[in-house]
DNA sequence: CATATACATGAACAGATGTTCATATATTCA
DNA sequence: TGAATATATGAACATCTGTTCATGTATATG
């Protein structure tokens, strides 16, 4: 129906100056795409499990109940973000958490899900 | 193919620690659910105005490039999760950040997608 | 060199998501 | 009361996502 609504009391100039705050669209889709990738459960088990110790990719999947595949592209997914970081040990790849930023993310909302409401 | 490989220099008994150390379901399901949220263009935009000045749903509208009803949408997705709060003020809805858990996560998240790599 | 192990990746499909459209509800004001 | 304004919500559809399956590549070992 109608798409933009102009209620009454609305400091159109206010409004304007705080839509100047507002980040590019680079930086809100780069955003998006890191929140999108702690969005998965096994994404974020894997970075859990990381928090603890560096880890090569059997490993992870030896603790997660999912397929080797699946380890993998989760750990791309990441690795593409920055969220992780990998070196390759001889036949092995040796993941772990990119930095302190990361931990932060994750224990943050762990504590957001796990408090009391209010 | 094969759904668990077990590597030779696995410890599996040090892995299987680790594995405890994992927050249970409900909690991960919780945290997936609130990245989930924040990995919208459009909410997180929402936040982001939020984070400079409580808004009521057509000050939001106006500023972004979405329909009301999506402006709504994405206000029940966020208050369900509680990150923000809306109170009725007279026709208005007013919507304000939940906490500064809030701000800090969104702000901490800017800062990865900002800063240089390495 | 041949085989096994560790990891990566493309394809495909089922399930989830965000948006718009249409409409309902609630509040204000004339 | 009736009309306009502000917000909420259900339905539907197109798009995106995560997983598995199948397979490829690289390293190690016998």
């Amino acid at each position: 129906m109608e798409e933009t609504i102009r209620c009454d009391h609305m400091d159109e100039t206010l409004i304007k100056q705080m839509m100047e705050t507002l980040p590019g669209d680079e930086p809100i889709s780069r955003m998006s795409a890191v929140f999108q990738a702690l969005q998965s459960e096994t994404r974020l088990r894997i970075l859990f499990l990381l928090t603890n110790k560096d880890m090569c990719v059997c490993e992870l999947n030896y603790a997660l109940d999912v397929t080797q595949s699946a380890v993998s592209h989760s750990l791309r997914t990441l690795r593409q973000l920055d969220l992780v970081r990998g070196k390759k040990e001889g036949r092995y790849a040796i993941y772990h958490i990119a930095d302190d930023h990361v931990r932060l993310l994750i224990e943050m909302c762990r504590q957001h899900v796990t408090e009391e409401h209010k």
